[in-house]
DNA sequence: TCCCAGGATTCAT
DNA sequence: ATGAATCATGGG
């Protein structure tokens, strides 16, 4: 089925380039990406702020929560304290970025990989993880769509059953390199119902980030990454190595938490994006 | 060859 | 509770 509709406060290549979502990939004309998410197929269309879905009969109200597309982003940038000309001049050059209601699961998985990687690894690692050990997709639901070689391979992220099959050994000849035991031992803590995501997805902010530290490979930044792009959590800040060097030379006192209290979350992406590519 | 990449764990004070 | 060493792999 088809559905288009205007959306402010939009850009794909924004939303794909800040490095929440890495499936989130190019067709083979401009202003067309695919994006692979619960195993579900979308072609998405822009051109400007007019956006064209294109997915399964039922599907659709899945990916309008996806991309958040009911929430308000230009009122959240309207809100920024005139007087921080950084802050303004990152929110401008990201105002297209989305903070996306991405699976749980997913994220996990994905941001466990993240450490000591530059993004295009890590999207290269999900990509095989999901070659893999993913469900392929159907060819009859790909013929119509113009997927280009660089947009996602037709396989759904493996679920934690399909990984936790998976040996230690197998993971390793992945290049997985030490992160394939952190990812062997949390599929099996998920797929054992040890720790339930139905669960923390129940949780508040604070009480699902510390249920998910106790995930093997999931310290603070990672389980932050969950919770912004999963969880929605719009407080939660991950901190890395390009947060952290923006904060001592432009938030020396902190970055003003009381202020942004609701939309923490976008404000880091917008400087993220900005300290990443500018 | 050296250094770093959207860090986490382990072990040392 | 903080700090250093260690962990694999690829690219500059």
């Amino acid at each position: 089925m088809k559905y288009t509709c205007t959306i402010p406060c939009f850009d794909l290549e924004q939303t794909a380039l800040s490095g929440q979502c890495f499936r989130l990939m190019p067709g083979k004309e401009p202003g067309l990406w695919f994006v692979i998410s619960q195993g579900k197929l979308l072609s998405i269309r822009q051109n400007d702020s007019q956006f064209t879905f294109e997915c399964e009969e039922g599907s659709l109200e899945y990916w309008l929560s996806y991309f958040d597309v009911s929430t308000d982003y230009q009122a959240m940038i309207d809100s920024i304290d005139p007087d921080d000309t950084y802050l303004l001049s990152a929110a401008k050059a990201g105002a297209g970025i989305r903070i996306l209601r991405q699976d749980p699961w997913e994220m996990i998985i994905t941001f466990v990989i993240s450490q000591q990687k530059t993004i295009p690894a890590i999207r290269s690692l999900v990509e095989a993880l999901c070659r893999n050990y993913g469900t392929h997709i159907e060819r009859t639901l790909l013929a119509s769509s113009k997927l280009s070689e660089a947009g996602p391979s037709p396989f759904a992220f493996p679920t934690p059953e399909q990984l936790s099959r998976a040996s230690l050994d197998d993971l390793l000849a992945l290049k997985l390199g030490y992160r394939a035991k952190y990812i062997a031992v949390t599929a099996r803590t998920i797929a054992s119902g040890q720790i339930s995501l139905e669960k923390i997805y129940d949780m508040r902010y604070p009480q699902a980030k510390k249920e998910l530290m106790k995930l093997c490979g999931v310290g603070e930044k990672v389980a932050e990454c969950i919770c912004l792009f999963a969880l929605h959590h719009m407080d939660a800040f991950p901190i890395d190595t390009h947060i952290r060097q923006v904060m001592d030379v432009h938030y020396k006192r902190g970055f003003p938490n009381r202020r942004y209290r609701g939309m923490r979350g976008i404000m880091q992406q917008y400087i993220f994006y900005y300290d990443l590519y500018s």
